[in-house]
DNA sequence: TTGCTACTTAAAGTCGACTTGAGGTCAAGG
DNA sequence: CCTTGACCTCAAGTCGACTTTAAGTAGCAA
C-alpha cells in the first residue's frame, strides 16, 4: 500500500502518517522509490492508535506499548490502572452535568444564589476537579 | 488584598492571577504603587472560573460570561449544552473503561485475539472517540 | 536612609499532537 | 522523453493555558 491508500482507509492525513512514523508508532515496510509502501498491519496498529490515544494515552506511551517487531505487548496492569482513572473522570463528569443541570433549571435569580451551585463552585475552587483533562 | 494573599486563599500562582487578569478574567480594584490590589470579591470568581474549568470552557467563553461589572451573566441554555456535551463524554468513557476492564480480564493470549477489544478498536479506528478531550 | 524582597512588566518559552510551508524528487501516464 | 502531480524532507508554526526569565521598581522594616 502507499501511503494515499493508507490515507484512504484510515482517514488519518499523510502529515499524521508521517509523523507517528518518526515518532516510531507505525513503520513502512520499504520504499518505492522515494515513496513509502505500508503493509496491510498498519491499520490495526493505527487502530490500537486510536484507541489509545481514546483511552487517554499519551503517544509515547502508546509507542513503548510496541515490541520492537510492532506487535503489541500490553499490560494488562496498565489497562486497569486506566480504567480507574477513568472511573475517577466520570464521576467528576456525572458530578459536575448534574451540577449542570440543576443549575439550568435552577429558579434562583442569579446562579450565585444556587446553593447547589455555590456548593459546585466551592469544589472547584478547592481542586477538587484538578488532575483531569 | 495584595495579591500574595489572593495566592494564600486561592491557591493559584501569582502568574496565573496576571494572566487572568490580562485575559480579562478578573480585575484588581487599583494599585497601592505598582503593587496590584484585589477586592474579596476576586475569590468567588476564581472559584467559578475554576468550576467552568472544571466543566470543559474554555477562558474565553468563561471571560465572555462575565458581564463588564464582573458579575456572572450565564445562560442556562449554555449550562445544558455543556451538560449534553458531558453525558456523550460519560458514555465514551464508560465503553473506553468497561473494554479495558474486558480486556485486561479476558483470556486470550493477545488483546488481538479478544473479540471485545478487536471490537473497541474498530470503533476508535472509525473515529466513533474522535472530538472529545 | 538604606536595603531587602515582594512586587512589577514584556517577551519568550513549554507541552502534546499535529499541521503547514518551502523547496526538491521521481514514478507513471501520454 | 517529458510533464505532472503525488510524494518526499526538514524546519517552523499552531493552539490553549500557563510558566519562566530578565530587568526594573518600590513598600516597609531597621
Amino acid at each position: 500500500m502507499d501511503i494515499s491508500e493508507v490515507v484512504r482507509r484510515s482517514g488519518l492525513p499523510a502529515s499524521t502518517l508521517r509523523f507517528y512514523e518518526q515518532k516510531g508508532l507505525i513503520a513502512s515496510v520499504g520504499r518505492r522509490g522515494l515513496h513509502r509502501v505500508f503493509a496491510a498491519g498498519v491499520l490495526e496498529q493505527l487502530s490500537l492508535i486510536a484507541l489509545g490515544r481514546a483511552a487517554g494515552f499519551s503517544l509515547d506511551e502508546i509507542a513503548a506499548m510496541f515490541g520492537a517487531d510492532g506487535r503489541p505487548r500490553i499490560e494488562r496492569q496498565q489497562l486497569l490502572e486506566k480504567a480507574d482513572e477513568l472511573d475517577q473522570s466520570i464521576k467528576q463528569l456525572t458530578a459536575m452535568r448534574d451540577g449542570l443541570r440543576h443549575a439550568a433549571a435552577c429558579p434562583a435569580p442569579s446562579h450565585m444564589e444556587c446553593p447547589t451551585f455555590r456548593r459546585l463552585m466551592g469544589l472547584a475552587g478547592a481542586g477538587a476537579f484538578s488532575e483531569r483533562r
